[in-house]
DNA sequence: GTTTAACCGAGACGGTACGTCCAGTCTTATT
DNA sequence: AATAAGACTGGACGTACCGTCTCGGTTAAAC
């Protein structure tokens, strides 16, 4: 997760990495604190200990600063064997309902997402340091699951399964956690990843 | 759409009806210009012919505005009887793509979501004006549903799946459109349905 | 002193002389709360317990009521005779320092003066309705010295005298009182006064 | 004149001088335009060529503005010896009658002298800027015709002299200016300036 | 005793300016 | 050449009044 891609020099003063990361823990406590629209370039730098001109050296605008305090939680998502398709999917589903929970970023990635349909540079910032994070995990998922025999092999799978899947969990996950606002918890994730493998199964019956 | 709850006095002049219809239709022109953060209420007044504080006067914010102006769309979701569950689920996943493709639609959507994961009353105006709305098309699919025999009557089915439908209707859509801003073709629409449709009938064999 | 020279038709409903009176008395209480430039014509409205509307009907602008409302306070001014020419101009000089040191009349005078010296109309009102009622009291000052033989009859005095004499007072006092902001106590009043009298005196014996 | 007695720091970008002069002189330059009243701060800075907010930076409202940037003007006010006491009574009259005419400072002066009576600091501004350098001419015309003899030396003068003539002098003109909105003529000046003379000759000779 | 025209209150209207806040840039002196 | 500090331009914010307008209703003189 690269800080800023801005081109350097190779002499003068290096930059400090200390600012770095004061800066991307500045923004995570601010965007907790604040939330994402009233979070402010100086309220960070003040945070940070740090000038506005240090920032702007960085990141080009407050969404790519946001992005990249924020991708770095999605770090945290893991996909430890489980034993089973269906434990590794409600795996997966809890720990990205957890993420979510977290007040930095709730507030935070709607808001980036939308900035992002106007802001192609922002998007593909976006799909690099989060939505493909994301995504090893279905397609680590599916391999192992193919490796238990839980699943056919590739062979058998049409193209952009392991797209489609990832919108699913990821698509209802989130609509569940912020429009409806309701709570992904135990049961509904049980139903939820039943949902999903019934459907799985019946398409993998009958390519 | 009402345009505001807040509570009027019987006497002195009226508001203007004109004035609410323009400035929500000159919302949703500036939604397709500008986008929803470079939408501000001093440009909407202009392009409805209305000053500044006749916006104040009916919404007390950007985001309650965004939402009355979007909402109305939502209205144009229907679910005429495609003869089957298969297509009745087609169409109306083809129908909420279409509307999320518009770019009045597809700027404000998630801003205003971002917005009301910290405010409450704005998450209310939300669930009320446009997440009901759609909720409502579940419902009545399902109806239809067990009145052709494709599902078993309520009796036999658990709480909350509307609810979990919808948010893996909703929620997959959204996401392969905003996020991994994909284009929900009719391929896309045919194996996601297939999907569910497999999910729903495995869970309906096994509650 | 007319409340409004506004054109009136002869039928219909007259206006509320009671209006006229409450607004005024309401305007004078609102340049005591709140000095002239806070006065807001809505605020008087409220205090007078009557519509904005109303005083438009009336008064073209808050200026001109401002000057109408200040206006009745000046005809308290009168000139008794103390006997003397020193002892009239003394008892003068005290009364219009008494005036202003009202607090409505201190936040106003200055103000709708400034007001006057773009404002033809304006200034033509403060003349009829300030400074005239002010001067009469230097006429009849002088028609009653020259009557006691404390000054020489009217064919041994200039033309304008009058004036330069009530230009000397009314600033000496008012600059006193506004600009230098000291007390215009019984000490400065008789040295003033002795003064002008002093002055008086020299331009009588020689012409 | 100073800008501003706002206490500063050592670090930082310094303030721009260029920008407070720019300022001062697009002042006065909406005052001859516009008037005090219809003068606004945003106009003051477009004209400047500089932003709002720079404005707020150096003073703390429009009155403060306007008394800095008309204070200059009194600093040409000068006492050169004409060689009598009459002269030079005659001649600093003229200079403040001429200043008065001046459009900026005719709209200007009264205005902030009426705000002035409602806020403490404004009034203590203009005591510094303005009227302690027009009192200083009265100290030296009298300190010079001391020194001519043509008045007593001050062990004779009572206290608080200086400042009765100053109120009588500035007073009359100002009065005469703005009040009566009379011109200050030299016939005007001839007869005031007499009429000063003799009352300070009367006072002289029996304190 | 009805017209009837002007009044009245309330409050929304189009405007203008306010004073504040923030984005993003620039200018210092310092490290 | 990076840094902290803070001034800079520019522009939107939400508020306050301005003076006007539109309501439903009232009032008293003229008919």
């Amino acid at each position: 997760m690269c800080s800023a891609p801005i081109p350097r020099s190779r002499t003068g003063r290096p930059r400090s990495a200390r600012a770095d990361a004061a800066i991307l823990e500045a923004t995570r406590a601010a965007l907790v604190e604040l939330g994402w629209s009233k979070l402010t370039m100086g309220d960070v730098a003040g945070r940070a200990g740090v000038a506005k001109t240090t920032l702007y050296r960085r990141w080009a605008s407050k969404n790519e600063l946001v992005v990249d305090a924020v991708a770095v939680l999605f770090d945290e998502l893991e996909l430890p064997d489980r034993g089973s398709l269906t434990a590794d999917i409600e795996g997966v589903v809890r720990q990205f309902a957890a993420l979510l929970e977290r007040p930095e970023t709730k507030t935070a990635l709607m808001a980036v997402i939308a900035e992002s349909t106007r802001d192609e540079p922002l998007r593909e910032r976006i799909r690099v340091s989060i939505v493909e994070r994301q995504k090893r995990l279905v397609l680590e998922g599916r391999r192992r699951a193919q490796a238990r025999g839980e699943l056919p092999t590739t062979s058998g799978t049409a193209p952009g399964t392991d797209d489609l899947i990832f919108d699913v969990i990821a698509g209802a996950v989130v609509h569940r956690a912020l429009v409806s606002a309701e709570p992904v918890d135990a049961e509904w994730v049980r139903r939820f990843t039943a949902l999903l493998l019934g459907g799985l199964a019946a398409a993998a019956a009958q390519p």
